[in-house]
DNA sequence: TGTTGTTGTAACAAAAAATATTACAACAAT
DNA sequence: ATTGTTGTAATATTTTTTGTTACAACAACA
């Protein structure tokens, strides 16, 4: 199955707060506003993105701010934020009852598990890649080609 | 979320198809009961196995074979032939109503997409890089030492 | 101090996707 | 014809995602 969209609602909100959170308060009303989805959603990706310590809330009088370095937050950041990967934290989900009296069925994950960890290495190598101050300036970018036009 | 079970189906449902193929016939109730789930679901996947051009299976009197070479058969055939990423074929699903009037909302896409095919990329990548023969001789080797401790 | 606007969360509802099951027609071989 | 199997439709169940309502906790300020 596809990755939740909970990856890229968070994304977009972090963007909108680094260009926005110093000229207005950026309130979940507002990010709920621009992503196109419930406030209550947008609240809790702020908790979780909170939880990671990339971003602070005000509480009562609302709010949100960046609290991690762009240049040092990667999209491996938000999406190990705001991504459920179950418990075990793997990409790749198991049949739950192979036979353990046939031979394949019991020695499946002794032959797969490595090489599908190696698998989300892979990407979540890639996801690190990509600082959100790239991101933040691509879309800063973005915007002024638009304005242009 | 998690990528789902029917990839490591498949895959276990092949190595069982390489390791036993020639020694007994395959049917979808042996494969049902290694793997442990409704024969119905593995005949599903062979169907999904079979238009790939992975194996063949045959009617009447049953059994599954493999028939595309397993020295040019990756984990990525296996995943693509079998995982289902909606029509666009993307990993990464996105907030489907980001606000058009609003800069970023507008933007999201245009900043993001590219980066998150070069994450997918890297994952297939690296599932390209195990072949099935490996595979199999990987669980060759694990059957063979469980038989002798 | 109490009014206002907001966050944090619980509880629940709805929709979508994965997985399981039953049933049976189509089929191939003996 | 009988047997054992595949292919597939139809349906059910379970799990996950997404959406919604409701309200207490909170901070600022008039």
């Amino acid at each position: 199955m596809q990755i939740s969209s909970r990856f890229t609602i968070a994304t977009h909100m972090l963007i909108l707060i680094a260009l926005e959170g110093h000229k207005q308060k950026v309130t979940s009303d507002l990010l709920a506003g621009s992503v196109g989805v419930n406030p209550v959603i947008i609240r809790k990706t702020l908790s979780q993105l909170k939880k990671a310590g990339l971003i602070s809330v005000t509480r009562g009088t609302g709010g949100a701010s960046i609290v991690k370095d762009l240049s040092a937050m990667t999209l491996l950041d938000v999406y190990q934020a705001v991504e459920s990967l179950g418990k075990s934290g793997e990409l790749f989900s198991f049949h739950e009852h192979p036979n353990p009296d046939c031979p394949i069925g019991n020695g499946i994950h002794t032959v797969l598990d490595q090489k599908l960890i190696e698998v989300q290495q892979a990407m979540e190598t890639k996801l690190a890649q990509t600082s959100l101050d790239q991101v933040v300036a691509d879309a800063e970018r973005y915007i002024k080609k638009q304005h242009v036009s």
